[in-house]
DNA sequence: CTCTTATGAGCTATATGAAGACCATTTTTT
DNA sequence: AAAAAATGGTCTTCATATAGCTCATAAGAG
């Protein structure tokens, strides 16, 4: 990225990210796998699982995505049906909506 | 990310951000939001709030918390308080659990 | 219709996330 | 006790995701 950007994150953010980290590693030693064992079946690097584990912000989601999916952490709260069926249900209702949001150009002020 | 390496997702992973995608999206519309504006909120460009609302797995798990945390998208299904007070529980409980997972040494197989 | 603006896609430069080492510590096995 | 394995750091290298533009199209407002 240029221009050096630091990003904030949110309480609320941290804590999501905490807590998945934390579920996965509470599913990984359920399950017994070692970091090196999980790392290797999700294709990444034990390291980059360690930090997914210890809930870092800045990690690509697929990754943290995919170690969740293997070790049976469901996102969602939703099994897999469940969230290819919401998920095209919640496509469907996008292409319904206008395309774009527009302001009111002038004078309307919602800005309370 | 060295080595050119050319990650694989599951289907349950896809969707999921796919669904992740779509819920930002459609919360974003319901508050009015141009892609622009919710961008300049969460602190990413542009581009990179339209990769994560088509689903793109190759975003870091920071931007795309931020930004469903601004738009009001709960991860989780559950709010913030309930968050928290889980995180901590589940923090506890990994402190009491062994430290490292241990294969027991010699012909167990529990591999199948 | 025209005008305005939001969106989507493509491009480049660069900051940075990830891999793959290494080493120290901790934990479990023998 | 020793040995072996898992974990958790740090460091360097490098592929790439991101920011920041463009431009074209789409779509709402007047």
């Amino acid at each position: 990225m240029p221009k050096s950007i630091t990003r904030t994150y949110s309480r609320y953010s941290r804590d999501a990210a905490a807590l998945l980290g934390a579920l996965i590693r509470e599913a990984r030693n359920e399950r017994k796998f070692t970091v090196q064992e999980l790392a290797d079946r999700a294709g990444i690097s034990r390291g980059l699982l360690q930090r997914i584990e210890k809930g870092n912000l800045k990690c690509e989601i697929g990754a943290v995505f995919e170690v969740a999916t293997i070790v049976g952490v469901k996102l969602f709260d939703t099994d897999e049906s469940a969230l290819t069926k919401y998920l095209r249900q919640t496509k469907e209702k996008l292409a319904l909506l206008p395309k774009s949001v527009r302001k009111k150009s002038k004078a309307v002020h919602d800005d309370f």
